[in-house]
DNA sequence: TCTGGGGTCCTAGGACCC
DNA sequence: TCTGGGGTCCTAGGACCC
């Protein structure tokens, strides 16, 4: 007889909210809304006292203080936030040997063949809330089903502090509960789209065949949603997250328009991404710019050089040539994005070309400085703390 | 209402090679 | 002289998710 599939999605309830709660209870009730103060910022995270109101994640935050303008806003602290993800994730760990996190507050456990240990699945996702509660303070959300795509959404069914089981043969009556609006994978422009073909609901998609809808969505697409409305796993959430890129992006309090600025602000981000890059034991092919103007126009632009990428001053010189490419002096800007694509893993560039390479002494002294940053000493590349310090207000840089 | 930041994946067109 | 088809890589843009 073969094992029954049973995989668990753990979603942690309002996160980043729930633990300012638990290191300031004073916010205990209240309506908190965590993320920037810029006129310009978006919510990260509404607890649920603050989403009565209609609040919720992405919201430009200036629309969230009307609509609930007792609301107390909390600045970020990410680092906070990763260390109890990292509680929760080892304490679902005693649960399954097969853990696998997606985000820093989600992951899935196949809990397959668990039964001795833990009961009937309903009864061990019990178990494991009580134990994360127990342990950390936390509230999370599990969903229980025959795959990762109804797991998914299992958890999402009965949130906060939810408990959903959707057992096989019960797939396609979960799709239809959950309904079109909130299929994972299906947007906003999806949705449009559907609408123009007057598909409003997870019925009607049924009617239509694979083929239709490879012709009308594209062949990846057409196959996602005519599994998915099916409750079929389209096989998301398959393989090992890694990473493919490392990029930075900020959009300033003010629209700025001057060279300097800009090219300041791709200093400190060549550096950021570089860094990022050499803690993670990555190289890079590939410098990408982005730019967004106030009409929300947003351009990319790229390079693929000849030769590996591999310090920040490179990647700050790509990033100046593309700039200039795309740029031109005056031109309001609202946000600048850079990134390094083509990631692989590696210490060394892919050619042994470059034995003169005018950029190995500054990758070892970024090395270095990379080093003593993490034993805790304060050190930025004197070039970048000179320019740093006139830098253009954004709405957090990773380096403050 | 006036829209963050970090990612992944997909598509379509063009260059280039065989 | 004109021209096929497949494969791979690069580029730009866009949808989507948390």
């Amino acid at each position: 007889m073969r094992m029954e599939t049973v995989i668990f999605h753990v979603d942690m309830d309002a996160f980043y909210a729930s633990v300012e709660v638990l290191d300031n209870p004073d916010y205990q009730g209240k309506c908190l809304l965590i993320g920037g103060m810029s006129k310009r910022s978006v919510v990260a995270t509404a607890s649920y006292e603050a989403r009565v109101f209609g609040v919720h994640s992405a919201m430009p935050m200036a629309q969230a203080l009307r609509l609930c303008p007792q609301a107390v806003v909390v600045k970020p602290r990410m680092q906070r936030y990763s260390e109890m993800s990292k509680q929760v994730m080892e304490i679902l760990k005693t649960f399954s040997s097969d853990v696998h996190q997606i985000s820093i507050d989600e992951a899935f456990l196949d809990m397959s063949g668990t039964f001795r240990l833990f009961g009937l699945p309903r009864e061990a996702g019990k178990l494991l809330k009580e134990k994360v509660n127990k342990e950390t303070g936390l509230t999370i959300s599990v969903g229980i089903g025959p795959s990762r795509f109804i797991a998914k959404m299992a958890s999402d069914y009965d949130k906060p502090d939810g408990l959903c089981r959707v057992s096989i043969g019960k797939e396609i009556a979960f799709i239809d509960a959950v309904g079109l609006k909130k299929l994972w994978g299906v947007g906003k422009v999806t949705q449009q789209v559907l609408a123009k073909h007057h598909i409003t609901s997870t019925q009607e998609l049924r009617t239509y065949s694979e083929q239709t809808l490879q012709a009308l969505f594209g062949r990846s697409m057409g196959q996602f949603l005519y599994l998915a409305c099916r409750g079929v796993d389209p096989g998301i959430f398959k393989e090992e997250a890694k990473s493919h890129s490392i990029s930075t992006e900020t959009t300033f309090a003010e629209d700025v328009c001057t060279t300097e600025a800009l090219e300041q602000t791709l200093l400190w981000m060549s550096h950021d991404v570089m860094f990022r890059a050499l803690e993670e034991k990555q190289m890079g092919r590939t410098v990408g710019l982005k730019l967004r103007f106030p009409d929300f126009t947003t351009l990319t632009v790229q390079v693929t050089p000849q030769s590996t990428i591999y310090s920040a001053e490179q990647i700050f010189q790509y990033a100046k040539t593309l700039l200039l490419q795309k740029w031109s002096e005056g031109k309001p800007v609202r946000l600048i994005g850079l990134g390094m694509y083509q990631l692989y893993s590696g210490e060394r560039p892919l050619q042994e070309e470059l034995f003169q390479d005018p950029y190995e002494k500054k990758r070892k002294l970024e090395q270095v400085v990379l080093k003593l940053h993490k034993e805790g000493k304060q050190v930025v590349k004197a070039t970048n703390l000179e320019r740093k310090s006139e830098m253009p207000d954004t709405n957090g840089s990773p380096l403050a």
